[in-house]
RNA sequence: GUCUCCAUCGUCUAGUGGCCCAGGACAACGGGUUCUCAUCCCGUCAACAGGGGUUCGACUCCCCUUGGAGAUGCCA
């Protein structure tokens, strides 16, 4: 039995959608947990497509969500070369002994600009599946012919149309699709480059792939691959087809997950705030489980409880609510240290008087976010106190209003001034205290207090964690000049 | 149009003929704890698309309908 080995053949487009990085990651977690290997090959065969800079993003995109591969094009392997552009002879080689072997022709015919539409193909003779001027019934010396001439061709895939072609998908099952309805498509364009369709097949199995993860959207297309595998005399590798990611749209109508739905990249995700590792937790779930309750996990937590038996059928809706809250459950989980370092640069605060209480402000922020990116807007009243009125000193369940936070400010703030440092032992016993003396809820000094601080009603933490965040001077500044308000 | 696939709460899903008047999670709503907010805890609401079979028994198997998605590119 051989050992599993997988590939992500992503192309380089300049970004990466979640649904390619699921592809990626179901592939590597199938590779992970049996020991196998995991592929990275650059489909780069669309000459029109290709960004600049864009395989890098690849790179990048995968070491921060921790897939790694044990071969590709930067760290190399006994299959490479591992870009498709740089396999070019390669696929020409294949492609004319395929011819040999019958399984496809060459084509003259001039490349279709004017589009089909969809319903008014009746047409028979253009739509039998055959190349259009039917050069698969030219005869081997009219092919000569026109090679030596220099004729511009195509090879195309000889499709036996009789019969039918049936095939096992681990997640779908037994699928069975009729020749007649297979096209003989296009194997190696004009430019020489093959296509997606045929490049993947030499790939996969010169590269020795044994599973193929990939979108289900290849699914009715698989019939093609396999009869190309059956004209080589290869092996056919077991295919795992996943089910699309969709999204919802305002309207509240689905359809495949794109950037009318939101962020759709990863990048853009991290950007937004969300943690690599609850990005890549989240897509997990879509289309699969572990048959347990659990939702948290790491990527190597995913690794041990990956099973193909948990993929699901159904397309998934990629709700940016639930990936809201894993990513709150991520952040509750990080190491203080490693929190405050990722948080920082979200938090925009080099070179401010915050940045030497980052470490204290950050752990107050982190029950009280769900994403990095709400931090500005949480610590934006340090920098500077919103405006505010006496009517915010208006608090029912504190029992508080402005005459007594005129009197609580009054008699707290000569207190405080006598303190040398502002810390929660410090500060906290002489609120307390005034609550005690005058017999009144906590709630009421901690408010009054609170607000002067402040200017909002809810704030990450409490008057004492404030007071240590802004300082002695900065708090008796805001508090007299709350106490001077009420004046 | 044709072909293929899919179908459990609003969303992600459990369920492989009796354990299910369907379980978990997010969201929503209500309550408790708490100096605010948040965390945390407890609870409520909420689904087997419809119709036929098969079976002693169907969310689970079969068929049809409906709905949805994908393919039908010298894109991948």
């Amino acid at each position: 039995m051989n050992t599993v080995r997988t590939r992500f053949a992503p192309s380089p487009t300049g970004f990466m959608h979640v649904g390619n990085l699921r592809t990626a990651l179901y592939a590597w977690l199938l590779a992970r947990s049996d020991k196998g290997s995991f592929v990275l090959r650059i489909e780069d065969t669309d000459q029109n497509r290709y960004v600049e800079g864009a395989v890098d993003i690849i790179y990048s995109t995968l070491k921060q969500a921790g897939i790694d591969h044990d071969e590709g094009p930067d760290n190399g392997g006994e299959y490479g070369p591992y870009i498709q552009s740089e396999r070019k002879a390669l696929y020409k080689e294949y492609a004319e002994k395929l011819v040999e072997l019958g399984g496809a022709y060459y084509c003259f015919c001039e490349k279709c600009e004017e589009e089909i539409e969809p319903g008014e193909e009746e047409n028979h003779e253009f739509s039998d599946g055959r190349c259009p001027g039917h050069c698969d019934e030219l005869s081997a010396c009219e092919v000569r012919e026109k090679l030596a001439a220099g004729t511009p061709y195509v090879i195309r895939q000889r499709i036996d149309r009789s019969g039918s072609t049936k095939f096992n998908d681990t997640v779908f099952g037994e699928i069975e699709i009729e020749n007649k309805v297979l096209d003989d498509q296009i194997l190696l364009k004009q430019d020489g480059m093959p296509t997606y369709n045929f490049a993947n097949v030499i790939d996969d199995h010169l590269m020795g792939i044994t599973h193929v993860v990939r979108g289900c959207e290849y699914l009715s297309s698989t019939p093609k691959y396999n009869l190309l595998y059956q004209a080589f005399g290869w092996e056919i590798p077991t295919y795992v087809h996943l089910p699309l990611i969709m999204g919802k749209d305002a309207e509240g109508n689905v359809s495949k997950l794109s950037k009318r739905h939101g962020s759709v990249s990863f990048e853009n995700l991290v950007e937004e705030g969300f943690l690599p590792e609850a990005i890549v937790n989240y897509i997990a779930f879509l289309g699969w489980n572990p048959k347990s309750d659990r939702e948290i996990f790491s990527l190597a937590e995913l690794a041990e409880a990956f099973s193909l038996a948990g993929l699901n059928k159904a397309p998934a809706v990629f709700d940016y609510t639930k990936l809201r809250w894993m990513n709150s459950e991520h952040l509750k989980m990080m190491a203080p240290e490693k929190f405050a370092s990722i948080a920082k640069p979200f938090a925009g605060i080099s070179g401010t008087v915050l940045e030497s209480k980052w470490p204290v402000l950050a752990e107050l922020l982190r029950s009280r976010i769900e994403t990095l990116a709400e931090i500005p807007e949480k610590i934006a009243f340090f920098h500077q106190l919103p405006e505010f009125g006496p009517d915010m000193y208006n608090n029912k369940k504190s029992k508080c209003n402005p005459e007594v936070a005129k009197a609580v400010l009054e008699e707290l703030i000569p207190e405080f001034a006598e303190l040398d440092e502002f810390n929660a032992d410090s500060v906290n016993p002489i609120i307390e205290g005034y609550a005690a003396a005058h017999e009144v809820k906590l709630g009421q000094p901690m408010w009054a207090v609170r607000i002067s601080l402040s200017g909002l009603p809810a704030t990450p933490g409490g008057p004492a964690e404030i007071m240590a965040v802004l300082g002695k001077e900065e708090s008796m500044r805001r508090l007299n000049a709350g106490l001077a308000k009420l004046g």
